[in-house]
RNA sequence: GCCCGGGUGGCGGAAUUGGUAGACGCGCCGGACUCAAAAUCCGGUGGCAGCGAUGUCGUAAGGGUUCGAGUCCCUUCCCGGGUACCA
């Protein structure tokens, strides 16, 4: 058994680290710590996917690495198992989702620890664990005892499909996120939490967060915070008055009509009998309109005229009040003043209804739009003329407060989270309904599990699930005997994985979510990887309970993921698709929106680059060349268990850390797998010869200058590529050592044995395989880090290309001790056969010496 | 539409503060070993011209700054992600 087979000591690894702990976390403090969060995955019954392994690689080469450089890491998994999959599957058979899960919890660890994973796996944590959900009703407390928690009436989104209310988040145009069903909106009495509290807290301290600027700008743009003023209109002949929500007040004199939405509370004192009939047909339509039909109809602007009119207060003129539902009830105030010269949805609704239009702004001279939203003087507007839009705005404002008919105001698009869910497979709240009021369920008597139910699909009432356990809901509260009743209702999936990451500091803890002495020496997270899909839902909702948490006193810091990276999605392998319509082959950009076609999938041999486009071979039938997202429908993705099994684990790792940066979305090549395989193989025989599994010719004798330098390189480059995540090119380093270190008479053991450290945390299997065949009786996870030295770096000459007018011409051997010795390199340049050709003949009218880098001649 | 990212060989990708574009890997071509193949090893590999030294063109396109631009500035095009009547 010579060659290298990653099947005998993959298993053998795995199980050695398990029985010796390896990975415990320790429970002292003594040394600087480094937590390091994967994010939480969801137990599917499909088990991992490609894309998992290529952030928990990442985080894993970290956790790893940081062990050997003496810090103390926290390195957790667990599971996020409540939702949605395994209570429909529980509805089809009606399999308990427990039995569900505890199955594809089983699969995903033993998956994970295929893959050679270094986590504690001594604190592990699921959600669905009631000594794990005990805490996250506790949170839910106190979010309710301070208020942050009611209940409320109000129109949902609910999906028929799903039986149950989604969150906004939760709904993409107008679908279900999870199933892409449709979604229509239905009032119901819900659970809500009032995350707009805290709109101006969570966003204030993105600031100071390392994030992808991507991810923090999507945050901001969620929370949408705008500033602007509020302004009153008295309605004219009436004892009514109307606020607007304004970003623009400085356009106030060019307002020239109002709309209220649909829902408004007013329209109805507010219509005239004449027109009576008009506005409630609009409300009618519009209560009907599902959110997908009204995105379907944004094109054209619609509404009805109330027959009433309001006073502009600036000028007193009378301004008639319009109904549409292009004015949202739930943003501001649910009424605009239209000032059509300065916003394009109210001149679209101007010019449709035909309704004055003045500008407030001057326009360039070449303007020719019709809103105008840029700067310029302000026009027509009495005391504002000749200001700019800022200076107008301070103005407009001062002059509103002082007549008192308005102020400064800020507005959020943030809106309060939705957070019930009519389902069986969730958190139940901690709450009792006593004389129709909610209450607490004492802390003493936490958990509240879930009941057992015969059936898990809502009732026929289109009550939950849990409404089913009527020996359940119906009880009595201890404090007064009085008859009350359990909430039905159940947490959503986001209310788990809201504080995980403070459970697995200290996760058989009893006084609490979290051990406060263990919480101050582990948090923050250090850094948090996972996907970009999380850049708004989990992350925001999780930095709220985090808010609320510190000012409970129950965490020390203010924001929970200091630093976080999105790893990129992986693809499937590059296919060449050539279109083929009524059995003629036709070119792909022809073949562009037409029904019908016939696709054929080419094989790389078939095709071939012409220009920027690919064509089959010898033809000009131009094809797509694209990778896809993987999906079962399309028959392109690839699975972890059978890449492990053909090549192993280290291979996989390695592989998915060689494709490109980790942040990048990248496509699959099964080539670029027995790549790395063969550089595995290589190192395999590098250290044990083609022969025999006996260390090959390892030499005690010191290392020559040569071997310290190439060594030396590597270590530099791998722990300064490790420390900046670029993975890719730390393997790069590491085969270049392979590749230099085969070519070797002999190898000593001293640079041997720095280069297993080196490979281990991206191949850990075969690294420990070697370092124990190489004599070490313990594992290596906690080897001290190689150091590199500078003079090993050094050599005695450096080649300093030699440039005329911009061009490489020459190349010259300095040596290093003389690279600053400007006369002396620009005289050896000039010496060469080939710099000489040019300067024959021409003048030299600059000469630049960059020590170490360049020589650059100017001549004419 | 708006806001973010990106466009480098046949492919994935390298390239310090502006200083030899194409590291490393895949693929391809040639050679060794073999009865043969696989595996492995050695050599080559951006385009064009040339036996060659070498020359020339090349980082989406066009322009600019600079002794020198993949890198900085302006304009345009294309791809990916997010978002969408938020007043």
């Amino acid at each position: 058994m010579s060659t290298y087979n990653p099947s005998d000591i993959e298993k053998k690894w795995q199980i050695y680290w398990l029985e010796n702990k390896t990975f415990k976390t320790p429970d002292t403090k003594d040394k600087p710590k480094y937590y390091i969060l994967d994010m939480f995955p969801y137990p599917s019954g499909s088990g991992l996917h490609v894309g998992h392994p290529e952030g928990y690689t990442a985080t894993d080469i970290l956790a790893r690495f940081k062990r050997m450089k003496g810090f103390n890491v926290l390195h957790p998994i667990g599971w996020d198992a409540f939702g949605l999959p395994a209570e429909q599957y529980a509805v089809k058979t009606g399999t308990h989702p427990r039995t569900t899960t505890e199955k594809n919890i089983g699969i995903f660890r033993e998956q994970l620890q295929m893959l050679g994973f270094s986590y504690d796996w001594d604190r592990e944590v699921d959600t669905t664990d009631p000594d794990y959900y005990k805490w996250t009703q506790w949170i839910f407390l106190k979010l309710f005892e301070k208020g942050l928690a009611y209940e409320s009436e109000q129109p949902v989104n609910w999906c028929p499909e799903l039986g149950t209310v989604l969150a906004n988040e939760e709904v993409i145009d107008g679908k279900s996120e999870v199933g892409g069903f449709p979604v229509v909106r239905r009032p119901m009495r819900q659970w809500v939490l009032k995350i707009t509290a805290y709109a101006e807290r969570l966003l204030e301290d993105l600031d100071d967060l390392d994030w992808p600027e991507s991810t923090k700008e999507m945050q901001r743009n969620w929370i949408g915070k705008s500033i602007g003023a509020e302004v009153e209109f008295q309605v004219a002949g009436q004892d009514h008055s109307l606020r607007v929500f304004t970003t623009r007040p400085d356009t106030l004199f060019g307002a020239t009509y109002m709309v209220l939405a649909p829902e408004h509370p007013l329209v109805e004192v507010l219509t005239t009998s004449d027109q009576k009939d008009q506005v409630t047909a609009y409300q009618d339509t519009a209560s009907k309109k599902s959110d997908l039909e009204r995105q379907e109809l944004t094109k054209e602007k619609t509404g009805v005229f109330t027959g009433s009119y309001a006073i502009n207060p600036v000028n007193n003129a009378e301004i008639p009040i319009w109904i549409a539902d292009y004015v949202l009830a739930h943003y501001g105030t649910g009424a605009i003043m239209a000032v059509p010269g300065e916003d394009e949805r109210d001149w679209e609704f101007a010019e449709t209804f035909d309704l004055p239009i003045i500008r407030t702004v001057q326009p360039p001279g070449d303007f020719e739009g019709k809103a105008y939203t840029g700067d310029g003087p302000a026009i027509n507007s009495g005391f504002l003329n000749g200001l700019t839009i800022t200076d107008a705005k301070v103005k407009m404002i001062q002059w509103l407060e002082e007549q008192g008919v308005g102020e400064k105001s800020i507005n959020y698009k943030l809106r309060d989270w939705l957070f019930s869910r009519q389902r069986y497979w969730g958190e139940p709240f901690p709450i009792l309904h006593v004389d129709g009021k909610p209450k607490a369920v004492s802390l003493n008597d936490l958990p509240v599990t879930l009941p057992p139910v015969d059936d898990f699909q809502p009732t026929k009432t289109g009550e939950p699930p849990l409404a089913r356990a009527k020996n359940w809901v119906e009880t009595t509260d201890p404090e007064t005997g009085k008859k009350a009743l359990r909430e039905t209702n159940t947490m959503p999936q986001w209310a788990g994985s809201c504080w995980y990451y403070l459970r697995y500091i200290s996760p058989d803890f009893n006084g609490g979510p979290v051990d406060p002495e263990f919480e101050k020496y582990w948090m923050p997270v250090d850094l948090y990887v996972g996907g970009s899909e999380h850049s708004v839902l989990h992350l925001l909702y999780a930095r709220f309970w985090h808010k609320v948490l510190y000012d409970c006193g129950v965490v020390s810091t203010k924001e929970p993921f200091q630093r976080l990276v999105h790893q990129g999605m992986i693809l499937g392998e590059v296919e060449y698709t050539a279109y083929e319509k009524d059995g003629k082959i036709i070119s792909a950009d022809e073949a562009a929106g037409q029904k019908e076609l016939v696709r054929l999938q080419l094989s790389d041999s078939e095709v071939e680059k012409k220009g920027d486009r690919f064509v089959m071979k010898g033809t000009e039938i131009t094809v797509d060349s694209k990778a896809h997202k993987m999906s079962k429908s399309r028959g392109n993705v690839i699975n972890p268990d059978d890449v492990v099994k053909s090549y192993g684990a280290d291979s996989l790792r390695l592989y998915e850390m060689f494709m490109g940066p980790l942040e990048q979305v990248k496509p699959w090549s099964t080539k670029g797998v027995e790549g790395v395989n063969r550089f595995l193989n290589r190192t395999w025989r590098l250290l044990f010869g083609e022969h025999g599994d006996e260390i090959r010719n390892l030499s005690e004798s010191d290392p020559d200058s040569e071997q310290l330098k190439v060594l030396h390189t590597a270590i530099k480059k791998v722990t300064e590529d490790i420390e900046s995540m670029r993975f890719n090119t730390a393997i790069s380093a590491l085969m270049i050592f392979v590749n230099e270190a085969n070519s070797w008479e002999e190898l000593p053991s001293a640079v041997a044995k720095d280069f297993i450290l080196l490979l281990s945390p991206f191949a850990p299997h075969i690294a420990e395989e070697i370092w124990s065949r190489m004599g070490h009786a313990q594992s290596l996870a906690y080897e001290e880090w190689p150091q590199y030295d500078e003079k090993y770096l050094r050599s005695d000459s450096v080649e300093i290309p030699v440039q005329i007018n911009g061009k490489v011409r020459a190349n010259i051997e300095v040596p290093s001790g003389r690279i600053h010795e400007k006369d002396f390199v620009i005289g050896l340049a000039k010496q060469q056969k080939n710099v000489q050709k040019y300067l024959d003949g021409s003048v030299i009218v600059k000469e630049i010496s960059v020590p170490g880098r360049i020589v650059n001649l100017v001549i004419k």
